[in-house]
DNA sequence: CCAGCGGAGTGGTCGGACCACTATGCATCG
DNA sequence: CGATGCATAGTGGTCCGACCACTCCGCTGG
């Protein structure tokens, strides 16, 4: 009763082999996104490994963002949509420190401005008030807290409206709230809410304007603030 | 003997809990990169909870990059650098798909051009010198598995050239073997050798020159050939 | 017809046993 | 005396079997 399907003399562990193998039939299609899976037991009975390692591998497969389990339910196949798979985007932004921070925030200006400039030629209307929204109550309240939430919304709506899910995704992973919070607390304690603010009203105007130089311009130039700061922070 | 440091009413699997707990002490600094974290068994009894759910826990932070785990000998926080986080990253490449497939490469274009005018500026004659071997090596053969493996090398060579790791790391995972195999194949079936070779050719003597726009301009028109091909192939 | 209950099925957790590999120190040999 | 080799303790890797917690669905009774 054991596997049918033995082949080659194992390479790695038997985990690492069942997390290839449930990769692969994802990757090849025999899976499909939202698909549920066997049970754990039955996984285990067709690898011909034990629960215990099987389940190693499904949460592997977990934090991944590629398999989903409902306790009681079953394992299913996520959406395989960007923001499941680069959620583990936001890990690197928690732990990295010293110069892998302006490393991040230098690969963030250069999406963040392309990602802008995208969005300055295609956001609809709609989008832009929903943009508008979130500036308003960002200058609107002195609350830091609340002023960090909005000013994610800011540019997540932003980066939603330049129509690449894939980049969104990436640049919602560098301004994960960790991220943000670690920064932004010594930034902000500068004053440099009055400058923020400035920056802010320049990426709108630019939107609004559809004029997506100016928006590249002025997104560059906001992250590149941060950029520059904290790196004499370090020097 | 149970655990001295319980708090809120717990939320999520055991497992979740311990994850996050290694990873924040991480974050704090508790754990420094290349330190060796105690044995699974006094893990598992530190936070109260079995060997089981701990493993799961080291195996979910193992391929995140985050702990590496020796057979005999212990488990280890790696050096937490850009490659050791981000390799996770081929893992969306490979498990994307269509539309996908055209995102990832707007943005491997954006990072690309950007790398590659940086490394224009940057460069040594070393570097540049390893750049023209690829180059010399891809235009001696016709096996396209080697034309392949040095095209890699010849991008890895600039990105490092670059200067930024964590650019460098997410641009690898981009261009990961499975990703470039896949769209490679149907790309250079047309006869795109010549054209690769004139572009890979262009990119170089931007190189050379030192010209970062020649070269941004260069290294995105490559990159964009692709791009369009691919767009056209799912239109 | 519907609400409520119960059981079957599933993932989550636990404990213990044993295997495979590594590293260390001691005994042995040159 | 130094180098070699081996025994051994310690570690991660694997497996098993049991039980718990939750979900889902069908059955029952109003």
């Amino acid at each position: 009763m054991d596997g049918v399907d033995d082949e080659a003399p194992q390479k790695g562990t038997v985990t690492q082999r069942a997390i290839e193998r449930i990769k692969s039939m994802i990757a090849e299609g025999r899976l499909e996104p939202g698909q549920r899976l066997p049970t754990e037991r039955d996984l285990a009975a067709q690898l011909g490994i034990s629960r215990s390692s099987m389940r190693e591998a499904i949460r592997a497969l977990t934090v991944l963002g590629v398999l989903e389990a409902r306790h009681g339910s079953g394992i299913y196949v996520t959406a395989l949509e960007a923001g499941d798979l680069l959620e583990t985007f936001g890990v690197v932004a928690d732990l990295s420190r010293g110069p892998r921070l302006v490393e991040l925030l230098e690969v963030r200006r250069i999406l963040e401005s392309t990602a802008t400039a995208l969005a300055a030629a295609r956001i609809t209307d709609d989008q832009l008030a929903e943009v508008e929204k979130h500036l308003a109550a960002m200058n609107a309240t002195d609350d830091p807290e609340e002023i960090l939430a909005h000013d994610l919304a800011f540019h997540r709506e932003i980066a939603a409206a330049a129509g690449n899910e894939t980049m969104a995704a990436i640049l919602e992973g560098l301004s994960s709230r960790t991220f943000r919070a670690r920064v932004w607390r010594g930034y902000q304690e500068e004053g440099a809410f009055t400058r923020t603010r400035r920056e802010h009203t320049a990426i709108h105007r630019a939107l609004a304007a559809r004029d997506p130089e100016a928006a590249r311009a002025a997104a560059a130039a906001h992250v590149g603030e941060v950029e520059e700061w904290l790196r004499a922070q370090l020097g």
